[in-house]
RNA sequence: CGGUGCGUAGCGCAGCUUGGUAGCGCACUAGUCUGGGGGACUAGGGGUCGUAGGUUCAAAUCCUGCCGCACCGACCA
């Protein structure tokens, strides 16, 4: 991509309505424009962010077993209605009518709706278990909207929803989306946190919550460090012990919000030198609903003795849009966003100092072209000074960049700066493809 | 929804108290110089001062209504 043909429009001074770090860099960076409270246009270089989470997200769900599929943004009333959650829900929801005064809502969630589908599909025992999942914006009339992207109204969630014969597999299927949730957040390079959201009584309502770790979050955790020692990534997830015990064996540690808190277990199952309080963003959210929407919906199955059962359900949900954001929250410097490798927009950044100068402009082509076909490249061919080139191209926070100068091409050097570490080296000409595929490799 | 502020050029702001025909920095346009960390100089362009009404010879400025945005509190991925 060349950057003088981009849509590209940063800010060299900070919007005054933005107080939080990834606020202001998004909006900096010309990730996002605000249209209205709570509500953005997601400007190129912030939609290939938020695409590239989703996909990967997606991939993982879809490699496991959980299918994609696309419900409406738009809902029927009578559905909510039926689940008795219409008035329930208040006033976040957002309620619209049609010509014919039909009510209708923007989708919030989408639990009726997709129990409302499988009641009428799944006949029979053998059709269970079934998980789905879709990638859609929802709109929830935020009482106060804040923070950009972090809490707004309109924003991106993936939800998948587990569909299974009883309460032991539909644990299963929880544990299952448990470990699929620490392994996606550990690919996008995140510290996550998993914290009981619900102590209900045995049998009730299972439910967890996903903390990114950042000073600037909301909500205030309390946990055992040693949640971190347990590495998810080789969990097979279609062996149901492996999945279970694997979650288990996290949920056992001590880990809650401020909500669930109780200092007194804290402090005595905890070992002090463990004990971690810290604040952080909710970005998932995992429920077992028992059979609370297959009653609504009659959503049953036949048994293998003939007779009727209920469904048990239970939903997954990842705040896509907000995790742009979260992640520029916890990777970030005063010169801007440094994208962990996984998310990036762009692999390279090529910075051409002299823009006036043939032999730059020359080697900067070649390299560009050469180079796109293997990597994503921002090349900035823009015709202005080097330190604009240089402060932009950390503010967009690109993980490597490459720096073509006059002196350094006389030696058949280029340069090659990390953006997180801030550090350069010079890399002969020669060398560099070799070097890119040692950097680029993850 | 309650409490508090704000609305003047694309962005950040001054001007409002004490009414008199709108200004600064950045950005933008043209040119010259410059060329490894947001460079310098010269010359330019761009504003229904959120909106509607009122007071006045005269309103960005005073008064009233409305709209929008943000901050502090209770909800949430």
């Amino acid at each position: 991509m060349r950057l003088s043909k981009y849509y590209s429009f940063t800010l060299k001074e900070n919007p005054s309505d933005a107080y939080l770090v990834s606020h202001k860099l998004m909006l900096r960076a010309g990730m996002i424009k605000q249209a209205t409270s709570g509500i953005y246009t997601w400007l190129p270089l912030g939609l290939k962010v938020l695409n590239k989470i989703k996909d990967l997200i997606r991939i993982a769900h879809i490699k496991n077993d959980v299918y994609e599929i696309l419900m409406p943004t738009i809902q029927p009333s009578d559905i909510w209605i039926k689940s008795g959650r219409y008035d329930d829900y208040g006033k976040e929801m957002l309620k619209i009518s049609d010509r014919n005064d039909n009510e209708l809502l923007y989708g919030p969630t989408n639990e009726e709706m997709i129990t409302d589908l499988v009641s009428n599909d799944i006949k029979s025992y053998k059709d269970l278990p079934k998980l789905l999942f879709h990638v859609q914006w929802k709109f929830r009339d935020e009482i106060r909207p804040r923070f950009g992207v972090m809490r707004c109204r309109e924003f991106l969630m993936k939800d998948a929803y587990s569909f299974d014969l009883d309460y032991e597999n539909s644990y299963y299927s929880y544990c299952k989306m448990f470990i699929l949730y620490m392994k996606i957040f550990k690919l996008l390079g995140l510290k996550i946190i998993p914290v009981k959201a619900a102590s209900g009584p045995i049998g009730g309502a299972l439910s967890h919550e996903f903390i990114l770790e950042t000073s600037s979050g909301e909500t205030q955790i309390f946990y055992d460090k040693r949640v971190f020692d347990h590495d998810v990534s080789n969990v097979n997830l279609t062996n149901k012990t492996d999945a279970i015990v694997a979650t288990e064996n996290i949920l056992s540690l001590y880990s809650r919000t401020s909500e669930k808190h109780d200092l007194s277990v804290f402090k005595n199952t905890v070992e002090s030198q463990n004990q971690i309080i810290s604040n952080g963003i909710e970005v998932g959210h995992i429920f077992y609903f028992g059979t609370k929407y297959s009653e609504a919906f009659n959503a049953n199955y036949i048994n293998n003795k003939g007779s009727k059962e209920l469904i048990h359900s239970g939903s997954y949900g990842i705040g896509v849009s907000r995790l742009v954001a979260a992640i520029i929250e916890a990777n970030n410097d005063d010169r801007g966003i440094k994208w962990p490798k996984k998310v990036t927009p762009y692999d390279i950044g090529l910075i051409n100092v002299r823009s006036d100068n043939d032999t730059c402009n020359c080697f900067s082509e070649n390299f560009y072209k050469k180079f796109s076909k293997k990597y994503e490249v921002i090349y900035d061919d823009r015709n202005v000074r080097v330190g604009d080139k240089f402060h932009n191209m950390d503010l967009l926070g690109i993980p490597l960049q490459i720096i073509v100068g006059e002196k350094n091409l006389l030696n058949s050097n280029i340069e090659i700066k990390e953006r997180v570490t801030g550090k350069s080296e010079l890399i002969n000409i020669n060398k560099v493809e070799s070097y890119l595929e040692y950097k680029c490799e993850f």
